[in-house]
DNA sequence: ACCTGAACACCGTTCAAGT
DNA sequence: ACCTGAACACCGTTCAAGT
């Protein structure tokens, strides 16, 4: 057994990560700054490039650490019914955490935690009667409407928050009904029309027009 | 006529926006930073903000002046084509521009230049048989999966131009197959599985399912 | 081996002053 | 009315030096 040498370690890996996510509960992900994490963790900003290469890799890290506690319920047998609910928990879990879209978005496919969800989803759409191929397929259109939906709510919920007319509203007020018939017969009740969740009424239309 | 006072303008708002396009077309949407823009018309920084509110303001500009020259293309009389199209003409028009996807994001439908596509998607929907109501929640479902494939298609392209093995790759090459049946027969060959574009596919699926 | 301080090369934006 | 220069309050990251 090799004597370690050198200075022991102040702070680890494990620690940055549960100090990140603290933080992100709190104030949210774009108050995640190197600067304002190595105070948390009572260190240094450079002294964190010691334990994690840089900023990506750190919301990579997060990202698994969350994944491995996000719930994975029961699913029902009878395929359809199987896909909709495997791709509700998938959206449940990533609903409040837009950043992890991004994150996701970023290097495709989700982290090794996370990939409970399209295993069972493209398990699903093969039982239904897929190909392999194109079980492949309706997963990443599932997951692109998904990702959609998720930061769009997340956009949603920022506006709402920040309050004052938002540019839309003011486009609706003087917009020509000879031009957009439709779209001014909806008019004012488009935030009343838009406030409802979509997403399963969704998913549901996906997986009725891609299973056989 | 009032003799209007003060120090002739050196720069308009029409400069910077075509300023700003030219940035965006050259170097990307990143490399349009305030000083960068000043510089391009030949000024400082801080005079752009006697023409614009904030960059926000600009981006929306930016869009504005872009929605005005996007393609309108002749849509099919019948209905469920008619939508089919014009969600590929909105998918089109935006899918080289996603920094267009995160302006509209942040304030929910589209510039008024760009409701040409909401429009026709309603209507469309209308005419195949739905209610408004059901109408604008078809088009808000097409919307998010609209948005997402652009965005998953904009970091999928990024990665491929950065080059190197992806966090997915090395993840996929030790895969547990027990765990992960379906994932790990796909294996290797998720590349290519995912190399074509599947959004026409997936808003059949959805025109095809959403109406009755 | 691990941590620190100073610095680099940036951001968007504000403010007071000039013309 | 319009523009400028300096400055504020930030970023992520590198580098050379300390323990």
């Amino acid at each position: 057994m090799p004597t370690r040498t050198g200075r022991p370690p102040k702070i680890s890996r494990a620690e940055i990560v549960t100090a990140a996510n603290r933080v992100i509960e709190e104030d949210g992900v774009a108050a995640l700054t190197m600067r304002r994490l190595a105070k948390e963790v009572g260190s240094t900003a450079m002294a964190l490039y010691h334990h994690v290469r840089d900023k990506d890799e750190l919301l990579l890290l997060l990202l698994d650490a969350y994944a491995a506690t996000a719930p994975r319920p029961e699913l029902p047998e009878e395929p359809r019914e199987r896909l909709v609910a495997a791709a509700v928990a998938m959206h449940d879990a990533l609903s409040g955490r837009p950043w992890a879209v991004d994150v996701l978005r970023a290097d495709d496919l989700l982290s090794v935690g996370a990939l409970w969800y399209p295993e069972r989803i493209v398990d699903a759409a093969v039982r239904a009667g897929l190909t392999t191929e194109e079980a492949v397929d309706a997963y990443r259109i599932i997951w692109h409407y998904t990702a959609g939906e998720i930061s769009a709510a997340a956009a949603a919920r920022a506006r709402r928050e920040e309050g004052g007319t938002t540019y839309r509203e003011r486009v609706f007020a003087d917009l020509d009904a000879a031009e957009f018939p439709r779209l001014s017969e909806v008019g004012a009740r488009w935030g009343e029309l838009t406030a409802h969740d979509t997403y399963v009424k969704g998913v549901r239309a996906l997986v009725r027009g891609l299973l056989p």
